[in-house]
RNA sequence: GUCCCCGUAGCUCAAUGGAUAGAGCGUUGGCCUCCGGAGCCAAAGGCUAGAGGUUCGAGUCCUCUCGGGGACGCCA
């Protein structure tokens, strides 16, 4: 069915045409401010009575004396300076209805008549870092995105871009081999109570931060004994450290163990190898590396700062497809793994689907995927002439942007030591995009801040042509979430709260919550429920601001059942199938009653309002996706569900009359399916049957 | 310094240029012989930071001021 809105919409700009012998009319449809103006409002008649220069109310007469409303609404109202008033008769509801329960798997809505193939670029978190808050509201916001377009029948491409490239590339190397070495300093028979060397060497290192001579000899004694291990682990061999002996086989072992326990294992490893760099600055200590000599094609070994070492591997590793980098691509291969064995941890507590098993098509193309593309975007570029050279880098100065001297500002796409950036990728998949995926939009899911990077990378797409007109390019941005206190929401150290810990204490709080108001439900069913309540309120409370303002984080409000929450949502649900379940006892039957009706009896208002609110579902999907805003999703919602309690309370349903019941229960019935696709379907998060 | 976002009830948040700016929490007062009271109904609470402007009409668009946050060349 087409959504009313537009066919009034459509309606009255005709008639607003053939009352001005005009073709350009626009009858600015809305949902009326008010309920006692009716269902619509159409707000343009004012501003055309002004273009032609007639007065508003008289336009308005004669606009509504050209309208065909007839079957769907009462007779039309002018008001106030020349509003028409549309409201919407009780038998066309009532027809609505019906046919939405003929069609209730869609709920009575028609896919797109102009489906497109929509990429949308959302989560993206960095590989080596934990997921935390920061990265919630792009993974839940681009999930919902995807849902809202796939619904309306769009292709949609989900893209997790996730940073697995770049500068922190030789420091993640690192870290898996001092997790491989560290291993290897325990012996057997201490492997259940030891504290591995970069776990107990962190600390140290932390300790004498301010005492420089304890901190070099710290440095100097994890030096020698890197060096050493180094050597070790290439012994007998020509090729020096070709991890021979020690890393190539932890690497293969890492693929028989779970990544889930070696995850913390490695962060911390990881957090060794950034925290030994830095305390290493102006130290002065070598370490050997291994490099080819391009010459006779043999291993020649070289001193290096031990301070860059990870800086080494990185830049070395440009060229990670050659064979002599076996042992460090494999490396980087299992810290994607284990990192995104952990992503996926929090994917499913979210129930968010952006990783490859669940499609059939590559979700995760990281940074790295792009690697081979990007010179070719720095070359070509180049050619075109855009890009040019700027103190020692390689730059592209679209118009319009200016830096802080009111020069142009640059989009800089290769650093001077020959680097890539994420400039340089971003180009590199935007190409890939539109032409490999046939992109019509892409979606960029990333929070406010990086405003100014998208406004200019797109410039630059544009300007080279690799994103022409036909392709709409949209950055969705978002407001930070904030703590109590106002500011970004952190621990009381200052660091940033892991998202897994945030939402098993939601989880927590919740079953908390259901042990109070429900204590005799089994334990798995409590579990549950409180998976639904806690995580649906994480995610409810998100959806429901705006995504361009800043939220305080609060689980006592997302958890406290009043209001426009999740668990109010939940609870909605709830009880309409809670009187399903007792419709049994009294020995009705729903689905007898709702199959095939021809009928319905709208008398009471509560049921009236119910229903005319039911069948505007599809104009909430349309709005919220449409600018990217569940919270315009959420909005209707939660008004359905306050419509639907008011009606609770008003109607009562079982024990109604053989002449009101089936309406009665059509309304229910349709209620649930409605909360269930928006809530489930839409944003992915769970109902309940009990609570 | 330039640019971007924000400033709405005591608090947390809404408001697709439209009519008298809405919810929830909190406050006050009603409503269970009845399907889940985790509910419903109602009241009080506002110069939309301030000043100009555009418009038939401005919380929304423009200009300025004040206050908060952010971005602005080799991180992403």
């Amino acid at each position: 069915m087409k959504p009313i809105i537009d066919i009034l919409d459509e309606r009255l700009t005709a008639a607003m045409n053939q009352a001005t012998g005009r073709q350009d009319c626009a009858a600015l449809l809305r949902s009326a401010t008010d309920p006692k103006f009716g269902d619509y409002q159409a707000n343009g008649v004012m501003a055309l009575a002004k273009q032609v220069k007639v007065n508003p109310r008289d336009l308005a007469q004669k606009v509504v004396d050209c309208l065909k409303w007839e079957e769907i609404c009462e007779p039309p109202e002018i008001a106030g300076p020349g509003f028409i008033n549309l409201r919407l008769k009780t038998d066309f509801i009532v027809d609505t209805l019906l046919k939405i329960n003929a069609k209730h798997e869609c709920l009575g809505i028609d896919t797109t008549n102009n489906p497109k193939k929509i990429v949308v670029d959302f989560s993206s978190p960095n590989i080596a870092k934990e997921m935390h808050v920061g990265h919630l509201r792009s993974t839940i916001i681009g999930d919902a995105i995807c849902r809202m377009l796939e619904f309306e029948g769009h292709t949609v491409k989900r893209q997790n871009h996730i940073g697995d490239w770049g500068r922190q590339f030789g420091r993640v190397i690192l870290g898996l081999w001092h997790m491989c070495m560290a291993k290897q300093h325990i012996k057997e028979d201490q492997l259940d109570s030891t504290v591995y060397y970069y776990q107990s060497e962190l600390r140290e290192l932390e300790e004498s931060a301010q005492d420089k001579s304890t901190l070099e000899a710290i440095c100097k004694r994890i030096r020698d004994r890197h060096k050493e291990d180094w050597e070790k682990d290439s012994e007998g061999k020509d090729n020096p450290s070709s991890g021979e002996k020690f890393f190539h086989p932890f690497l293969d072992d890492l693929q028989n163990r779970n990544p889930r326990e070696l995850w913390p294992d490695f962060l911390a490893a990881y957090q060794y190898v950034n925290r030994l760099e830095d305390s290493l600055t102006d130290m002065g200590m070598d370490i050997p590396i291994r490099m080819r000599d391009p010459q006779k094609d043999t291993w020649i070994i070289k001193s290096i700062p031990y301070e860059s070492l990870s800086r080494h591997i990185t830049t070395m590793l440009q060229n990670i497809d050659h064979p002599d980098n076996e042992q460090e691509k494999k490396a980087w291969q299992r810290i994607t793994d284990i990192s995104l064995d952990h992503c996926r941890e929090v994917y499913d507590l979210l129930n968010v689907k952006i990783t490859d098993e669940h499609f059939d098509y590559e979700v995760v193309r990281g940074e790295s995927y792009y690697r081979k593309m990007l010179p070719a975007v720095v070359n070509d570029l180049k050619k075109m002439g855009l890009a040019v050279e700027s103190d020692g880098a390689m730059c592209v100065f679209p118009a319009g942007f200016k830096n802080k001297e009111g020069n142009p500002l640059p989009l800089i796409i290769q650093k001077s030591d020959g680097a890539h950036l994420y400039a340089t990728t971003d180009l590199a998949a935007v190409r890939f995009r539109v032409d490999q995926l046939e992109a019509k939009r892409i979606v960029y899911v990333t929070g406010a801040p990086q405003a100014l990077h998208f406004e200019m990378f797109f410039a630059v797409a544009r300007q080279a042509g690799w994103a022409n007109d036909d392709v709409d390019l949209v950055h969705v941005t978002f407001g930070s979430v904030l703590g109590e206190d106002g500011r970004p929401l952190k621990t009381r150290s200052g660091e940033n709260i892991k998202l897994r810990d945030l939402l098993e204490e939601a989880v927590q709080k919740a079953r908390s919550v259901v042990e109070e108001k429900n204590p005799d439900l089994d334990d798995q069913t409590k579990q549950d429920i409180a998976r639904a309540v806690g995580i649906g309120a994480v995610k409810y409370a998100d959806y429901s601001t705006n995504r361009n303002s800043d939220y305080i984080f609060s689980f006592d409000r997302m958890l406290s059942l009043e209001g426009n929450t999740a668990p109010y949502m939940q609870y909605a649900y709830a009880r309409v199938k809670s009187i399903e379940q007792k419709a049994e006892d009294k020995h009705v039957n729903i689905e007898a009653e709702l199959a095939d009706m021809k009928q319905l009896t709208l008398d009471d208002p509560a049921e009236l309002d119910l229903a005319r609110y039911l069948i505007r579902y599809g104009e909430a999907i349309e709005s919220a996706s449409q600018d990217c805003r569940p919270n315009y999703l959420t909005q209707y919602l939660y008004d359905l569900a306050q419509k639907f309690s008011a009606f609770y309370n008003a109607c009562p349903v079982l024990d109604a009359g053989p002449d009101k019941r089936p309406t009665r229960l059509l309304l229910c019935d349709l209620t649930a399916r409605t909360i269930r696709h928006g809530l489930t379907d839409l944003l992915g998060i769970e109902v309940v049957e009990q609570m």
